[in-house]
DNA sequence: CTGAAAGCGCTAACAC
DNA sequence: GTGTTAGCGCTTTCAG
């Protein structure tokens, strides 16, 4: 394979000349650089990244983990971080752990051995570990919800709460009396696990609905383990013969996909008997039937935030720094007023 | 950050001995490699991979490089293909490029540039380029559908007429006259790209349906640009103002996705007024309202011989090969026999 | 504006 | 078993 020192030899100058075009400087006269250049396309020179990278000691590459790639709100996110960066003159890697802690300590290392200048860590587990490793390497990051922000860690706090209870406030003036919540777990074994995303949208549920206390409103809410679209169509199977509600919000939208098609499944329609609400607002939402009413967290918003804080820590050692994501609620056809003199679920029983 | 160097003299060993117990040969001591490990762990040594694989000089990375890393069939081959490499010791790359042809070259460049030992790409786009560029870096690849087959380049060709004419045979079986197929293109400005397998699956389609002329089936083809959803379905409005059928195939999910949309918003009920068969089997298609009868191509197969393609011709120079893989239908509720005494369509007008 | 040469951190002969 | 050492291909001063 052509090395840089056939190009120099067929172009007939030094490889710090070849090397200077390859990056783009403007040190070389022009004829030199054209014939620089027909060197290279003649010997199909494409540079060797890791000699490149070894040579420079630093990388114009930021890393990304993520959960599960599979799970079209992450995919949105790879994407759109992909694109900041690229518009930043970044590279990224992405990683997948499918929500193990293993992996997530497997995975960071590995961006360390890429020698990341700075990574992205939007997984729902947690490992503290990781803290500590990338501290040792002095590799800049940015977390989704985990509080700690220093001098090279950032943190990205997604407001939860507010999109819950705007989610809760909605159902609520629908005349909606009895809220379902619904969990999914990613795993049986790993339930020890710290899944903090999908804590801290419990939690939002469980304050939004205390606030509606006094109004009477109530709540249930129902887990299950695994994927989000089967856990969520267990646990809806299971709410449906236990549990008395109007409206349910799902914790995650493939969790939703998992209810509507459970509640389908009984014959239960949405939004009639039951008002839906997911949380994410993927793609999908827009192209169920009904159309799901879902949580949208601002993907491109995320992804800018993201990658500004690496770049910025990066290159101009600014520390880190707390950012708040707002979120909103898209409405579409799954949530409906609360018929009127009808009792939450009176015709499931 | 601490290098071998820094390990090899805690550990009071020569750089050699660290090396051959990261990279877990057997010809160390165990009391040394002891105290390498430990001198590792001490200074949270991760080896530099751009120095490693330079001096290794090759690389155990695949390439896998897909159209849209959002759409879900993508994301589950990327998925399945990782699990296979892991299991045979290799690491993947991933990249995208949003069925650009430049995108493409642009990508295998940086394959390149990293020096995957292997290429896989399942992109629905294609550039003759590519082909030559590979061949010029000695790369293998392995390629879906197009069928140039070497010494290093393999060929899974996908059985889209076996799968094509299964959906269509069961759509005729089921008394429908008049069935219309559902295509999209990535972009109108590409138009003139050859997003070979939507091709070949137009072609399938068109050979089946002639298969059954001589029992009166009749056929259309709608097609629209942008996004898979949004593409079906205002190519299913079109359809309904002016087309008559009562059964539809959709090119790909994601198009079936917005057909099953565009009826519901027109009234017009799955399986009852029409049937849909989508393709491509996502997990979503469970999950639709109706859960969605698809072609299948089977991910964990297909990676399968993905890697099994690359890694034979990469370790034991065998050369490119043709494989076929099967496709089958899974029938769900989305199709249903068509009412007797009814005109295909006939309540749409 | 261009070239010579000293590394970047690691691996793999080859010696011991 | 373990150490010595010459590269891997590129970048980057520093001279010229």
């Amino acid at each position: 394979m052509a090395r840089i020192y056939d190009v120099a030899a067929l172009a007939g100058v030094s490889t710090a000349t070849v090397s200077a075009v390859v990056n783009g400087q403007n040190t070389v006269e022009a004829k030199t650089r054209r014939r620089v250049l027909a060197a290279i396309k003649r010997l199909h020179y494409q540079p060797n990244l890791y000699a490149s990278n070894l040579a420079r000691g630093t990388t114009r590459l930021l890393g990304l983990i993520v959960s599960d790639i599979v799970n079209p709100f992450f995919a949105e996110i790879a994407y759109a971080i992909r694109e900041q960066a690229h518009a930043r003159g970044y590279e990224v890697s992405v990683g997948s752990t499918q929500f193990s802690r293993e992996d997530l300590v497997a995975a960071v290392k590995r961006m360390i051995g890429l020698r990341v200048s700075g990574l992205a860590i939007m997984t729902t587990e947690m490992n503290p570990q990781i803290l500590e490793i990338l501290r040792e390497h002095r590799t800049p990051a940015v977390f989704e919800d985990v509080g700690t922000v220093d001098a090279t860690f950032s943190n990205i706090r997604i407001d939860y709460e507010g999109g819950i209870f705007k989610a809760v406030k909605y159902l609520v003036d629908l005349g909606h009396k009895r809220i379902l919540f619904v969990r999914s777990y990613p795993d049986v074994e790993r339930q020890g696990s710290s899944f903090l995303s999908l804590r801290l949208r419990t939690l939002a549920f469980q304050k939004a609905v205390r606030q509606f206390r006094s109004e009477g409103i109530q709540s249930e809410i129902v887990t299950c383990p695994g994927p989000g679209p089967r856990a969520g169509q267990q646990a809806i199977h299971r709410a449906l013969d236990q549990l008395r509600f109007s409206a349910a919000i799902a914790i995650a939208d493939p969790v939703a996909l998992g209810v509507l098609r459970g509640l389908h499944q009984r014959g239960v329609r949405v939004p009639q008997d039951v008002s839906l609400i997911g949380f994410d607002n993927s793609y999908l939402c827009e192209y169920l039937c009904p159309p799901l009413t879902s949580v949208n967290i601002p993907r491109a918003k995320l992804a800018e935030m993201v990658v500004d804080c690496l770049v910025r820590n990066v290159e101009n050692k600014e520390p880190g720094r707390e950012l708040q994501l707002e979120t909103d609620l898209i409405v579409r056809e799954s949530t409906s007023r609360m018929a009127e003199g009808r009792k939450s679920r009176v015709r499931f029983r």
